[in-house]
DNA sequence: CACGGATCCTGATGGC
DNA sequence: TGCCATCAGGATCCGT
């Protein structure tokens, strides 16, 4: 569930508990069984090291310390916590006790995410990483002219190339959608028939869309949370998403609806050519 | 290679 | 209230 805007929120939070907390007391792994086995060597090379900086790539997390990083990709429904004694969970898998006492949850009760250890060295060659695109905030390598290069001769739905984590990595579903609207352009359109500037409008969208939804903390539409717990807050300012039958907040068309590439996709019939 | 669909897993929701 | 079907913000894998 959670996209750019959402892993990003969490960073920050992250960042925040770790920089006045930083040393790894102990690692506990409750279940390693989730998308991909979390290393049963985890806990034991983590075990007493200090946090230098929290990251993001794509939608993954990476907790650096100085023998390795901590790899984290939240699935659909992970999500970190601080609980105090009593408030486990069945779907906490693994717990992160730190100087002060605290301890942080990795929580994901579906267990689509993931757990890794990147040892010194070895991030660009991870096989989660390497094949990733380029960071739609990134305004020198994500623009309307490399969106209109990449997408040339390509006929699937735009809708379902901009989720395409190997072109440009966090829009998700909510997002995609969100972007189209605001770029003015059906879902169904086939990638390779965008014109150069339809591209401009897009890119510029897309970055637009994700920005301010960091602002806002993310959006909550079921079980997203920050790191703390909270709600975001971007799922107020959702256009189209999530408001199938609706009328469009621009023109007051019935908002329509339907699965395309396997997701739900919402658009305006009006303001989407 | 490009594309569509199934799949992993649990929980919430809505219809009957 | 209970039961069942459907759906969920992701990513991978398999078949065509």
């Amino acid at each position: 569930m959670p996209e750019l805007p959402e892993v990003e929120t969490v960073r920050s939070g992250l960042e925040k508990i770790l920089r006045d907390d930083p040393v790894i007391e102990e690692i506990e792994l409750k279940r390693a069984d989730i998308r991909f086995p979390i290393p049963q060597d985890l806990p034991r090379v983590l075990k007493g090291q200090r946090v230098e900086r929290v990251r993001r790539r794509a939608k993954y997390l990476l907790i650096d310390t100085p023998k390795g990083t901590l790899l984290n990709h939240l699935g659909m429904t992970g999500s970190w916590r601080l609980v105090n004694a009593g408030e486990e969970d069945i779907h906490d898998h693994c717990y992160i006790r730190l100087g002060s006492g605290r301890r942080l949850a990795f929580r994901d009760p579906r267990r689509f995410g993931m757990l890794d250890l990147i040892k010194p060295g070895q991030e660009s060659s991870h096989v989660r990483l390497k094949g990733l695109g380029v960071e739609p905030l990134d305004a020198i390598s994500f623009h309307g002219e490399f969106l209109h290069a990449i997408s040339r001769k390509r006929k699937i739905a735009i809708k379902v190339f901009i989720m395409d984590q190997r072109v440009v990595v966090g829009v998700g579903n909510i997002y995609a959608s969100e972007a189209l609207f605001r770029a003015g352009l059906k879902p169904t359109r086939a990638a390779g028939r965008l014109s150069r500037h339809e591209a401009d409008r897009l890119a510029l969208a897309c970055r637009s869309v994700l920005e301010e939804a960091i602002l806002a903390g993310g959006s909550s539409i079921r079980d997203y949370r920050q790191a703390g717990g909270e709600e975001g807050g971007f799922q107020h300012a959702h256009q189209v998403y999530d408001r199938g039958g609706e009328p469009c907040r621009v023109c007051g068309a019935k908002i329509r609806s339907k699965v395309i590439g396997g997701r739900s996709t919402y658009w305006c019939p009006k303001c989407q050519k």
